[in-house]
DNA sequence: GTGAAAGCGCTAACAA
DNA sequence: TTGTTAGCGCTTTCAC
């Protein structure tokens, strides 16, 4: 539980064994500053050799800027945060910058409680994440004094946001399954009130042409089963593809389908949206589907806020990145 | 992007706008030292008119307490790793401490750097936090000199430990199955080399007797539904109820016996592990299956580091938190 | 009860 | 090129 040597190495100890000043010793480990470059291996050489890790916090202290940056997050369940936040992290670490985690929880009093707790910490910046981009930050980040980024978020006019890009990824679904000479194709999504439905919703219907047909309802696998329910049980024509507006609703449809004894891919092809590989590696067959890259995601608000944090300007504006398609066997 | 007052408070501020001395307004803001009751009344309402909150890495510096904990995990999807987190997180928060989350994705490389950061920053300890509970943490993290807390990974002899507790979970699978008068129970487990699915393994044996039949394979849908394809195309007695050892294998066994017009659970009852509910609340009928307690299991964690970095004793070794059953309908 | 002064570990003028 | 000095914002003796 504790070293030998419990007492951690300051660069005073450093100077002293390289029988320097503090300064040259801390000029000649930033490389900064005019410093003999024989003086400089000796002192690094020496501070290795001591095991020499300079203090954050008083580095931090004086220049001012942490290092560290926050992420606020609604998600409890991992989902989506997760894989942006290793991305974030991943562009982070590299710059020797970390990474403070905070679930709100979506209770306003825990994200204020976090909130002043990174500012207490003097955190360069923040990024601000939720489980749906129609989510609005709390109030209080809106005045804060310093950077902030939403990344799957709906930030304010003048900020900068990261978000996927659900119309071209609803694109390149319809695309695909045009592709494969599908005409009569059927979109099947979750609510309507989530501004992401309906972007997608948008878009297909921009392709699809007047024949295409949007069905609203819940982000579950359940409504995708009573979804084909119902088309089956009207009259009428039946479509030839089915794009879904998450794996979940497209597990619950191609279940569904395989109750009527409806083949997949050949009777009625089916494309999800998430990857999702829990659901969408284990669905039979399994599922051609829209990665929303939410590690990329992570990535470039990684990237902003540290720019920001640096001061460099970013245009303000909400940055769409794009989804790729996953093609498995069900389309 | 920044505030009209674009300079943070100090405690100068505050002390020379209370009309006290620097120390005075310290010591009356945290209510300690001999400060009277009027004074201290004066100087907390004056710090909160000017929006004064303390920076933490000043007062880091001095007491050689950054109030920080660092979490480094191997998952980069989240399933474990973010209801953990979220826990830890919860119960830090309220003591003022905050949590910096290092996702090592499984590369040593990154997992020193993270590890130098968390260092550098003077963290007041650290959860290593896995993606099984027999994944050894990283050599370096033995000999830190701060406090180390090992959540659903394995620690080294002398650590404190937290684990589900799975012998635990499968007896409380097993006997509820038993009080549904079921007798011919089989557990479709995954892989071997797993010391959790060992473990649920061994309860099981022993709660079952000697017909108790053990199954493994892989963790995945698949491995259930090719399973019951074993068990159900040999001769013999068929089982009446299944315990398996993830909501996963759960969900493929379910859909395998759907296939073969077995009534779930008049026939067959299934118990999963996991509580994972895109899967469990998602199978026909949904899923009676066991909770790990993540959540829990995070608070636990926060608590004990918390408990370390005060240099309160605590007991060494695995600690195993119970299991709850939820009960679904199928089983 | 209150304030002056020292100093945590480091960086950044400036002087030498 | 190097060393001296002055702090960053805070806590904490120790006089008063």
């Amino acid at each position: 539980m504790s070293s030998p040597d419990d007492k951690r190495r300051t660069i005073r100890d450093v100077a002293k064994a390289a029988g320097v000043s503090i300064s040259t010793a801390s000029n000649a480990l930033n490389g900064i500053g005019r410093t003999n470059a024989e003086t400089r291996e000796k002192v690094k050489r020496v501070a290795d050799e001591l095991g020499f890790r300079p203090n954050a916090l008083a580095r931090g202290l004086l220049t001012k800027r942490s290092h560290a940056i926050g992420m606020l997050t609604n998600d409890t369940y991992g989902r989506l945060t997760l894989p942006m936040a290793a991305g974030v992290s991943e562009i982070l670490v590299d710059h020797g910058v970390s990474l403070f985690l905070c679930a709100t929880n979506n209770d306003p009093r825990l994200a204020k409680l976090h909130l002043d707790a990174l500012l207490d910490r003097q955190v360069d910046g923040i990024i601000f994440t939720a489980t749906r981009i129609d989510l609005e930050p709390p109030p209080e980040l809106l005045k804060l004094g310093i950077p902030v980024i939403y990344a799957f978020a709906q930030g304010p006019a003048d900020s900068v946001s990261f978000h996927p890009d659900d119309a071209q990824g609803a694109r390149i679904a319809v695309q695909h399954l045009h592709t494969l000479g599908r005409s009569r194709i059927l979109h099947i999504t979750g609510e309507q009130n989530y501004l992401a439905a309906r972007i997608r919703a948008d878009a297909y219907r921009e392709l699809a042409g007047p024949s295409g047909q949007v069905m609203f309802g819940e982000w579950s696998e359940e409504w995708g089963h009573s979804a084909i329910d119902t088309v089956y049980s009207q009259s009428g024509p039946k479509p030839d593809a089915i794009f879904c507006g998450s794996d979940e609703i497209a597990r619950g449809v191609i279940d569904a389908l395989r109750d009527r004894g409806v083949s997949i891919p050949d009777d009625v092809a089916v494309v999800g949206f998430d990857n999702w590989e829990v659901v969408s590696k284990q669905t039979r067959p399994p599922l051609t589907t829209i990665d929303m890259e939410l590690k990329e995601l992570g990535h470039r608000a990684g990237l902003a806020i540290l720019g920001l944090s640096r001061r460099e300007k970013l245009e303000p504006g909400i940055v769409r990145l794009p989804c790729s398609l996953v093609a498995r066997g069900s389309a």
